[in-house]
DNA sequence: GCCGTTTTCGGCCCGACTGTTTTCAGTCG
């Protein structure tokens, strides 16, 4: 039995899409569709194919039918598949690295390969660069001049973007999305612009920003966009659409179009491609054909809209929220007006992750601010309630008895608080490590001095799954014990979360009236959003925290909000949007 | 090769841009 990664597979049905592109594109049309939306699939799942082989639960990856399954069972049974090789026989391997360098695709691949002979995998990328500095690439057929000098600009880029991490997180993507809609809105026949894409979606990590202008005069507006000041590059330049890179190999994307036509580009731009598709093959059967212009009705005229409410409700749909545009069963829910209330920022009345500067001799990091001021910002934040959860004392440095000392100290400074301010209720709180051994790091009569515990993982993380499991939830057992912190782990673009069985967990929750975090810190986001819509689905409830260490860092609660929300989350699955008087009985239950 | 509230057969999203073709192929989102 070989074992592969979801991204390995994906890796190989795309290759073998590829493969089918270069034998017959117009006869295998379908079957390269179909790869591609497999590996699409797999890639995105949110758990391992290895692990679906095992439960033999390999179709519920939409896009994986009899067929390809048999192949993923051979795959893992054997090391290879014998049709896979068939296709890809008489093909050189070499065309595969070139796939992932920019403005390569397989056709493309396939011709330079085969002008030169190429055969090797890991060396065709540098030999192409060569070839096309030799000026040996412009005289082929469908070649030129300027083909052969875009493969040098394209190799140079994929070199530098190799190295580094390409995906933004949230707050930076909306920064330079930000200024370069300030800066779009100083051309004067701009009406509207707006960042759209996985930007307006809330994704937890972005690629490139997408942009959306209506002017009635596109031209001067992508113009304008093509002279940013602090473009590297323009990579291309239409005449409704360009794209651009800013240093730090950021891209910028933009579609200009008439201010009678924002409903539909609004929908288009906003995607995810998945929901288009789907979207687009649902007005088919109605005899619609849908685009960024607007609807194609059956007898070829073009209706335009200007509302992106309008575009949906013309084909009988609800509006749907952009954050749940990702093909998860949302069109059908706005088709049957069941699409859920999602929660909203309004709707959260508290912040159980605190961490103030108070001295409890913790062998993690404090807060920058005091309880009094993180206190002042709940007020002005509106909430009712606030949630103090410093890390435990260091159990390392203390004994019990100190430790028990420490945390009284700590209950007296709480109930001064309780006393002066009496504008909103604190609750007391410790976020308690999960040691290794599956203990808490606080003993019983420590953890009886507090309303409730936050529970989270902070070392060992390389513990393997069936391990991490039984470590998590023997944390969890504790009665004290009602959230769990950052389930994953996961830091973006640094750290993998640890690997456990997340369904065991998330039953675990359920059944002991407990919630999983959302931390709302932007490098986090964790509990995943998907794996949030599968504890829901499951469920599990939910707080939105911010784990703040400092006064700011407690206006991230947005991110959080919206991690929920792409887990399809309403205001009854979310514990921190419960009135004081429920979450009390929440506690205590 | 996948899939189903018109279907187990007969469909399968849509358009922009570039470079090389003088009418389109390839790539991208």
């Amino acid at each position: 039995m070989k074992s592969f990664t979801n991204v390995e597979i994906a890796r190989l049905l795309r290759n073998i899409a590829g493969g089918y592109t270069i034998k017959n594109e117009s006869k295998y049309r379908f079957q390269i569709l179909a790869y591609q939306k497999a590996a699409d699939s797999i890639e995105s799942s949110s758990k391992e194919v290895k692990d679906l082989i095992a439960e033999n639960k390999l179709n519920a990856i939409p896009g994986v039918g009899e067929s390809i399954k048999k192949h993923l069972l051979e795959l893992f049974e054997k090391g290879e598949v014998e049709h896979f090789n068939e296709i890809l026989k008489e093909i050189s391997p070499a065309i595969f690295p070139l796939l992932d360098v920019p403005s390569f695709g397989p056709k493309k691949a396939f011709k330079l390969v085969s002008a030169f002979g190429l055969k090797d995998p890991e060396k065709v990328i540098d030999q192409i660069y060569d070839l096309a500095q030799q000026n040996k690439i412009a005289s082929l057929e469908s070649f030129g001049e300027k083909s052969q000098n875009d493969i040098i600009t394209a190799i140079d880029e994929y070199r530098i973007g190799k190295t580094k991490s390409s995906r933004m997180v949230l707050p930076l993507a909306q920064e330079i999305g930000e200024n370069m809609l300030s800066y779009l809105k100083k051309e004067k026949s701009v009406s509207e612009a707006y960042t759209l894409g996985s930007l307006r979606r809330k994704k937890s990590t972005i690629g490139d920003v997408d942009i959306a202008v209506f002017s009635n005069n596109p031209k001067r507006v992508i113009d304008h966009f093509a002279d940013y000041p602090y473009k590297d590059r323009i990579i291309e330049k239409g005449d409704i659409t360009s794209s651009i890179i800013l240093s730090g190999n950021k891209q910028i994307d933009l579609m200009v179009l008439n201010p009678n036509q924002a409903g539909s580009l609004l929908q288009h731009f906003t995607g995810s491609k998945e929901h288009n598709v789907k979207l687009r093959e649902f007005a088919l059967k109605k005899g619609y054909s849908l685009s960024e212009k607007g609807i194609k009705l059956k007898d070829g005229t073009l209706k335009k809209f200007d509302k992106e409410k309008d575009f949906y409700n013309f084909l009988g749909l609800d509006w749907i929220p952009p954050e749940i545009r990702e093909n998860n069963g949302e069109i059908e829910a706005a088709l049957s007006h069941t699409l859920p209330e999602l929660i909203d920022e309004k709707d959260i009345k508290g912040d159980f992750h605190i961490h103030s500067d108070y001295p409890l001799d913790s062998s993690h990091d404090y807060g920058k601010n005091s309880m009094q001021e993180m206190i002042d910002k709940a007020v002005a934040l509106g909430y009712e309630y606030i949630g103090f959860s410093e890390h435990n004392p260091s159990i390392g440095n203390h004994n019990e008895e100190e430790v028990y000392e420490i945390l009284k100290q700590r209950n007296n400074k709480i109930e001064q608080l309780k006393k002066s301010n009496k504008n909103i209720r604190i609750i007391n709180l410790l976020e308690v490590d999960i040691l290794t051994s599956g203990k808490l790091a606080l003993s019983d009569r420590c953890l009886d001095l507090l309303d409730m515990a936050i529970v989270s993982i902070h070392s060992s993380f390389k513990t393997y799954g069936v391990k991490m499991t039984k470590r998590i939830l023997s944390g969890l057992s504790h009665k004290k014990a009602k959230i769990f912190a950052h389930p994953t782990g996961r830091l973006i673009n640094q750290r993998n979360g640890y690997d456990a069985n997340w369904e065991e967990i998330f039953k675990f929750i359920k059944e002991n009236n407990k919630a999983l975090e959302i931390n709302s810190w932007p490098t986090r986001l964790d509990l995943r959003d998907d794996l949030v819509f599968q504890a829901r689905e499951m469920g599990c409830k939910f707080t939105i925290n911010t784990d703040s260490h400092a006064l700011s860092h407690m206006d991230n609660m947005k991110f959080g909000v919206s991690v929920a929300k792409r887990g399809w989350c309403t205001k009854k699955d979310i514990v921190n949007a419960m009135s004081y008087n429920d979450l009390i009985h929440w506690i205590k239950s």
